[in-house]
DNA sequence: ATACATACC
DNA sequence: TACTGGTATGTAT
């Protein structure tokens, strides 16, 4: 009620004012900062349009007030009624035995430049530019001063802030050491941004239940071989490793003096316990002693509850939420809204205007919030105000679209305008290329001076990826703006071009075999509709489980960091070099030799195939994502034709059972060859099969880790990262 | 399919 | 002087 009154104050100036909906941004004088900050954007172009869309959002509001008005209470019991019903199908699905752990580096950024710049360690400071910062340090905060802001304003805040540009290869440099620690505790880890995952802990903490006290037993100081390289390549002494981020922060406290925490090679160390907490606050520990900068977590059933819970006791914390439906009913009864994730600043303010600000509320009024939101909202709202959120992590999705946009000065001349669009088709070409990728949707994006923005949007009917292509678009896209404006020129500030509808990953997948769909020819294809339960064995699975995120990640990044002077990574399924260093260039390699594996295995056995454009695309597609790898020795037919072999492999029936062929099959039926192992196994039983290729991939890893290895193919490196290059806030 | 809005970091 | 850039998704037409 209090967050009520003070919306309401600042009125319809919500847009502009003060979002302090962060840690470390408690108990500020809002009102003078609200001053500053208003000071500082009236009359601007920008303040202008702010104004315009928070009346736009106002309207929005009316009309769902009328719409409210027009209620009547027969409509109201029967959408509660409704509401009731589906509440207690969901209280029946209601899952609370995964542990789900939300990780989120301490102002990572701003965490990054001190660690690398002392002297910034009790100065207010942000890393940005005058126009935006991405993130500020604590002491920052306490001004006001954020994330999202402009560095100017921010200078009004606190005249002594700091300024650091971005360093974004730093960034994700540091990003990926602290993922190969979350690849220990899930290797399906999902990352949110550079400095935030989603971790499943429940497997590890089964396996944490045995294990002995050495495994959970980690030194103080880094070792050598993890020893993380800083820039000038000072290497702290000692103790005193970890620079004071934050004076309010809980250290984690060493057994430094602790009559066993003194170990022989004369680093301190610290036994870890077997719980959640304990697990968890190991995962942080480790964390800091690699890379110096301090993570906070939440732990809680679901993805939604853990995100919300790694704020709690942000920065250098964690909180657990404990897993029973009480705990959970309470945590969210008293939770704001705003702080859910997908509840953003008008999401917030219409329900405001309802009298909603808790998760408490939420609950009270799901029968009207169903009446007045979209169906997906009010189910949305429904969940969060039952605690519930997604048990499981979902893999990452491959890409929808990519674009590129730029801002600057005022531009209104059209030959500056075309030839700045046809940059930014050549930029995102050139990231097309590098994924492979071809689009059908080109968009282009503007914003005029006065921050108004348009999309102009066309889908040909074939894909494209070259400049030449994107611009001939892109150009008449804007050419008709011009158009459209004339005489008046069109005054820009920003343009983008974006590209989607990827046929590269959308096309192929109608295409996609399962591999039950080769491994029993003729069964998939007769069938026709063996689809669903076989999902689970086609590619996506093989390449989630044990190629993308999968086990092998833990070990095989660190030993792909380490000869990254080679720059070059191995393909597990055609075991070539891919000469990248682009994890998602080498994601897309892996991605394409699988599905064309699974797709026709037999034809790399059959040269003579007529039609056999799979093949054709596939080699143009691996060339073009390899442009610069090291020229193969040996024939590329036969190369490619062996290594596939090995890995997938119909035995008895080389020539038949083409995807759009159903063929006879052996009697006997398919003999199954484990990728991993290379040994044919006995049962037919695909489920049988699945797992033992679960364990070989397994104990690959723990080959691996051990330092050697098995069978006479070595275990291929993969790093298990996606999705570089986002910022923080 | 297109345009615009919202949300996330 | 100066208010981002990249991606996904929802909503409306």
């Amino acid at each position: 009620d209090d967050a009520c009154m003070r919306k309401c104050r600042e009125g319809f100036l919500s847009r502009m004012a003060l979002n302090d909906n962060k840690a470390g941004m408690e108990g500020l004088d809002r009102d003078k900062i609200n001053k500053i900050i208003m000071e500082s954007s009236k009359g601007s172009r920008f303040y202008e349009n702010e104004l315009k869309r928070e009346q736009q959002v106002n309207q929005r509001i009316e009309k769902m007030m009328l719409q409210k008005a027009q209620i009547t209470e027969q409509q109201l019991k029967k959408a509660q009624a409704e509401v009731e019903r589906m509440a207690t199908e969901l209280e029946r699905s209601r899952d609370l035995s995964r542990v789900i752990v939300h990780v989120d580096m301490d102002a990572f950024y701003a965490a990054v430049e001190i660690r690398d710049c002392p002297e910034l360690k009790d100065k207010p400071m942000a890393v940005g530019s005058m126009s935006m910062l991405s993130t500020s340090n604590y002491h920052a905060r306490k001004y006001g001063v954020r994330a999202a802001m402009p560095g100017f304003i921010a200078k009004k805040l606190c005249p002594n802030l700091v300024i650091v540009p971005t360093n974004f290869a730093k960034y994700r440099a540091v990003s990926g050491e602290v993922r190969e620690i979350f690849a220990e505790y899930d290797p399906h880890f999902q990352s949110v941004s550079l400095d935030e995952a989603y971790l499943d802990f429940t497997d590890h903490l089964e396996q944490r239940q045995s294990w002995p006290e050495s495994l959970r037993t980690h030194r103080f100081h880094a070792s050598s071989e993890e020893q993380i390289k800083l820039p000038q390549e000072a290497v702290p002494e000692e103790k005193d490793l970890s620079p004071v981020l934050f004076d309010d922060s809980p250290s984690s406290s060493p057994c430094l003096s602790g009559p066993e925490g003194v170990g022989a090679a004369g680093g301190a160390f610290e036994v870890f316990g077997t719980s959640v907490e304990e697990a968890v606050r190991e995962m942080r520990f480790r964390i800091e002693q690699k890379t110096m900068l301090t993570a906070s977590a939440g732990i809680a059933p679901n993805m939604m509850l853990a995100k919300v819970c790694s704020d709690k006791n942000k920065p250098n914390g964690q909180y657990r939420l404990p897993s029973t439906r009480e705990a959970v009913m309470d945590f969210v009864q008293n939770l704001p809204v705003r702080k859910v994730s997908g509840i953003g600043k008008v999401s917030e303010k219409m329900l405001n205007a309802l009298g909603i600000s808790s998760c408490s509320h939420l609950g009270q009024q799901m029968g009207l919030l169903s009446l007045l939101f979209s169906e997906t909202a009010w189910h949305h709202l429904l969940q969060v105000s039952l605690g519930l959120g997604s048990t499981f992590i979902p893999r990452h999705e491959e890409r929808k679209s990519m674009s590129t946009e730029r801002t600057f000065k005022e531009l209104s001349k059209v030959e500056e305008q075309l030839s700045l669009c046809r940059e930014l088709c050549e930029d995102v070409a050139e990231d097309m290329k590098e994924e492979g990728l071809k689009g059908k949707t080109v968009t282009l994006k503007l914003k005029n001076v006065s921050f108004e923005v348009k999309t102009r949007a066309l889908t040909l009917p074939y894909a494209v990826a070259t400049v030449d292509e994107i611009f001939a678009v892109a150009k008449d896209l804007l050419k008709t703006e011009i158009d459209n404006e004339s005489p008046q020129p069109l005054r820009l500030r920003l343009m983008g071009v974006r590209i989607s509808a990827f046929v590269s990953s959308d096309d192929k997948k109608p295409l996609q075999r399962s591999i039950i769909g080769f491994l029993q020819p003729g069964k998939t294809d007769s069938s026709g509709s063996s689809q669903g339960m076989n999902q689970k064995l086609d590619k996506e699975h093989l390449s989630n489980h044990s190629f993308q995120t999968g086990p092998l990640g833990v070990e095989s990044s660190t030993k792909a960091n380490k000869s990254n002077l080679s720059e070059s990574l191995t393909c597990p399924v055609c075991f070539r070099q891919v000469e990248t260093t682009d994890l998602n260039v080498f994601n897309r390699h892996i991605d394409q030799c699988l599905s064309d594996a699974s797709i026709k295995p037999n034809q790399w056995t059959v040269f003579d195939t007529e039609s056999d454009l799979d093949l054709e695309n596939h080699q143009k597609e691996c060339e073009e994502v390899e442009s610069n790898r090291v020229p193969p020795q040996e024939d590329q037919h036969s190369l490619e034709n062996d290594s596939l072999q090995t890995v997938l492999l119909i035995n008895g029936d080389n020539k038949t059972a083409t995807s759009s062929q159903p063929q006879s099959h052996n009697d006997k039926g398919p003999i199954l060859i484990c990728p991993v192992c290379q040994l044919s196994q006995d049962s037919d039983d695909l489920t049988i099969f699945n797992h033992h290729v679960d364990l070989c991939l397994n104990r690959e890893v723990l080959h691996e880790l051990g330092g050697q290895t098995l069978s006479p193919i070595n275990p291929p490196s993969v790093i298990n990262s996606k999705a570089l290059g986002e910022c923080v806030y």
